[in-house]
DNA sequence: ATAATTGCAAAAGCTTTGCATGGCC
DNA sequence: GGCCATGCAAAGCTTTTGCAATTAT
């Protein structure tokens, strides 16, 4: 059950559950596109025609706060929102939209190790975010 | 002489020579702090007291067209802007607003061994870049 | 000479803020 | 009931656009 699952997130955060919440994190959860803004309030003006701008923007900032979802950044600079909160790397289309996410223990494994042994005289490693940009189902 | 490389890059390009171009191409090859448009404008402004921002805008992003120099994306969405083309990786500070280059030849061997084995199925790799985030001269 | 660039002003986006109303706990 | 979230309007930023004057080739 959907509804369930985001009703869930937010109380454990203890959040305030309202409807446009519910709504907003659903279409995070269900679409797995890694929606933009305008996606997200196009679609949930089918359900909240009088949905304000603000409160969209007051939603995400808070799922954010929150550690809900992350901001994805983007080539165009159009901010997008991935509520896989996990470390994890991204494919990038570079001729669409599309963004996947990908999770690759093997890779993580790899590059802990790289840098182990290639330590930087004057950085301390926190994290490491592999973007790869490529074409999907290419011809 | 800096001015004869920042001039001889526009010329190699076929764009037109201008005072404020040069100036900004200076900044950007100086500068090894991938600078951003506001540290850009406040530093030509001491030469160029009069040059208008949209000269700036319109500056950088005939620079960006022409591939002298890309556009870096952060994470609090300011835009910066890195004079080296090359393909490389970026070391990210966490608590502040540097931003070091990382070249790697070793690295970039590692990663498309890797990529070579392990093939997506319906996507095609053009580029992997990893962004490393941490702490510059950690106490 | 002529075509492109500059500077200024205005417009266009995107995001935040202020505040009264209404809804959640 | 008290506090928080919502919706609306307005303000704040950043970036782009239009255009006359200036400058580069």
């Amino acid at each position: 059950m959907v509804n369930k699952t985001a009703l869930k997130i937010l109380t454990d955060k203890g959040l305030r559950v309202t409807p446009q919440r519910i709504a907003v994190l659903d279409i995070l959860l269900n679409f797995d596109n890694h929606p933009s803004i305008e996606f997200i309030t196009e679609y949930l003006r089918i359900n909240f025609p009088r949905i304000s701008d603000s409160t969209v923007y007051n939603i995400l900032n808070t799922f954010v706060k929150n550690g809900i979802i992350n901001r994805v950044k983007t080539e165009n600079g159009i901010i997008r929102f991935d509520p896989v909160t996990d470390k994890h790397h991204h494919l990038y289309s570079i001729d669409s939209e599309q963004i996947e996410d990908f999770f690759d223990a093997e890779l993580d494994k790899l590059l802990s190790e790289y840098f182990l042994k290639k330590q930087f005289p004057n950085f301390k490693i926190e994290e490491i975010r592999v973007q790869i940009k490529g074409i999907f189902n290419p011809a």
